[in-house]
DNA sequence: CGATTAAACTCGTGGATCGAGCATAAACGA
DNA sequence: TCGTTTATGCTCGATCCACGAGTTTAATCG
């Protein structure tokens, strides 16, 4: 297998061909709106370099450069900016309720392009409709489409989906969501895909290990170091609601007992005030925590909950010992719902030698678009790379032969 | 601060210098006795290359070609190994009962150079002892020494020791185990690198992802992906063991509460057995388990006690997602104590689509080498890195211009 | 002992960055 | 208004690393 540390495996050549291209194009992403100069300086790069490098660039339509509003002295320099005729992904959202389909060029941005609620969630007819929505999109901007990537709420192996709770889905491959198999194909998922851009750009933008932590039914989430989200072996990294914190003599639906899952969304407020499950967990916990201040059950079962959250994620803590913690969907509402508890459970559950300098816990900045916004970075993640360069080049240069 | 993505940071050329050598270097460690012309094809470098390189490295003492036993017709080629002048690392294992001190070369072998059994474990006992160990090897070879890798059966944090248990030391700082302030010091827990050993070198050498988990007193353990273990923002990631998959009424010595850590080692035996607690858990449960077949009670409270360790480990997997699981210590013993039992435990906690393809779960094969080991591999690390390169070519090259 | 084979050496080529020197385009200031 | 100041961009020769084709070397095989 491939040497394990990240070193040059391969010494080619080849490789440095990208390099000083590839440094430039991460900078125009990682802040839109960089000066050339800016990043020259930032990536250590004599002017003799930045010129070569971006010219080389706006020959292969990689990006364009308008002027920059000059504040200062000295010769004005000028904005990178995607190039028209650029590169782009397409970014899927899909969700319990409805889809999204966002064009993103190289600074990152998804423009939502296409979107429509399920009307029903039997997954041929939900994957028919996006994928038509897909094939105009890929038809629109043809081979400008580098990679296609999927953020989905379900469990995900292998680039295919295994199951999903809240859509009902059991094994379905998305691989029918593209007609060109040379258009990679990425599928994710969607709180590991949130959490991978509130690392990169997000509430934890440019932290070194972010543990993002988001419940709606059940927890999500990922742990991001250096960028990069721990997909694991399989892909199915993350699956953090499926550690035995909870309650062990509840089976969870997946399988396994104890599950953290069952202990801190709508089910477990449910549980706590002695109410039958509910059918839709996520909206019931958000009803439940509309009324809180009123009654004391109430306070009391979403205490309980808050209480389950925070232990957990402290364990987390102490396992993983993140440098920033994010929190997205109910596991936000609820920390900001019951604070001080919140806070009192995280502590008790820390290490001692934590407890003087624990992580922040932010709130996640990008809302529910989160998972679009991962899946925009994953795909750039596949077009920014030696190869992915090198196959634009080719086919660029074919086209328009200078 | 830097940017997140682990790509060229920097594009200056002087990155380019050493990324040949240090490609072949790695070759070289990743399996000491590779012939030169292995590590070509395998890197994919033209002979041109490869005669260039060497040659280079020959010059600067990093390493020495000697001829490799023939066993077919052509030209025979070299082994490359270590320049019998080259660049040196300090190891050092600090137990609870003992210390070793060793060095290695670049082909990362430990030769054991001094240890001993500590007398008294006050810190400034221990460590004055140990530094006086390390000094004779500084003296001894001087300049060649390029790093000091100390693992210790402890809590650290930001390279310093937090706490330890076994040791019975709070905060201690192990700065003074070096006299050189221009040698890196290098501070790890041991089960960390242990694990980062295994994950290199070891059970599971090669694999993309290892969870490593062993139990002494107590759990610890890792996660390395892709060869680098996952240290966490402040050094004191892997502390598995206060991960809450335990009794949540029992208070941890560690501050928190339902540690794993109590439910799994010589601790939770004695505990489920009605028995006080051990004063050395980590012998009584040796003891425990030498007399399983014999008592029903204590072969039902082995039980419980792999079955806790089973559970924690299957919901880590679940999490975690790791390609391999290494066993150590007393881990390892319950489950080959009790092994029908834990795989019944470990399939009970995997969410169900894991469980057809379960990670192999391996036993450690460095045993109580694994520290030492690791310790080894994070010291060259930093040794084998376009700075540590740079400063060992200034060096050499200034002692013996060409 | 010549044929065969695998590997090492030689050397000219090419690609990417460096860096010094020069050119340029703005704001500043008298 | 027009030179000065300042930051930036462009040009071009130097350098460094790897490539790769051709040649040489050192072993085994028949």
């Amino acid at each position: 297998m491939a040497t394990p540390r990240n070193r040059a495996g391969s010494v080619r050549a080849a490789d440095l061909r990208w390099r000083g291209a590839l440094a430039v194009l991460d900078e125009m992403r990682r802040a839109p709106g960089v000066t050339r100069a800016a990043v020259a300086r930032r990536l250590g790069l004599s002017t003799g370099s930045a010129t070569e490098i971006t010219s080389r660039l706006r020959d292969l339509a990689l990006l364009a450069e308008t002027p920059a509003a000059t504040t200062s002295r000295g010769r004005p320099t000028s904005v990178l900016t995607p190039h028209p005729d650029g590169p782009l992904v397409i970014a899927v959202d899909l969700r319990q309720e409805d889809w999204r389909c966002a064009v993103a060029s190289l600074d990152g941005r998804p423009g939502i392009a296409e979107s429509g609620t399920h009307r029903s969630r039997a997954p041929e007819q939900v994957i028919d409709t996006v994928a038509q929505a897909v094939r105009r999109l890929h038809h629109r901007y043809g081979q400008r489409v580098r990679a296609i990537s999927v953020a989905i709420a379900a469990t995900v192996q292998h680039g295919k989906v295994v199951q999903s709770a809240v859509l009902g889905w059991d094994a379905v491959d998305l691989a029918a969501l593209t007609s060109d198999p040379r258009t990679p194909l990425l599928i994710g998922n969607d709180a590991t895909l949130a959490g991978l851009a509130e690392a990169r750009q997000g509430a934890a933008a440019g932290a070194a290990s972010v543990l993002h932590i988001t419940v709606e039914v059940g927890v999500g989430g990922t742990l991001v170091i250096d960028g990069r989200p721990m997909h694991g072996a399989t892909g199915a990294g993350g699956e953090f609601g499926h550690l035995p914190f909870g309650d062990p003599d509840l089976r969870c639906p997946c399988g396994a007992r104890g599950c953290w899952d069952l202990a801190v969304d709508g089910r477990a407020i449910a549980r706590h005030l002695g109410e039958p499950p509910p059918r839709d967990p996520r909206t019931y916990a958000e009803q439940v925590l509309a009324r809180t201040p009123a009654d004391p059950a109430v306070r009391a079962a979403i205490g309980r909950t808050t209480t389950g959250l925070a232990h957990g994620l402290a364990g987390l803590i102490n396992a993983l010992d993140p440098a920033v913690v994010t929190l997205g969907g109910l596991a936000e509402s609820l920390r900001a719902a019951t604070e001080p508890q919140f806070t009192a459970a995280l502590a008790d559950g820390l290490m001692r030698f934590r407890r003087p300098h624990p992580p922040p816990v932010l709130a996640a900045a990008l809302g529910r678009d989160g998972a679009l916004h991962g899946a925009v970075v994953t795909a750039l993640d596949h077009v920014l790379t030696e190869d992915g360069l090198a196959a634009w080049a080719a086919l660029h240069s074919s086209r328009s032969p200078a």
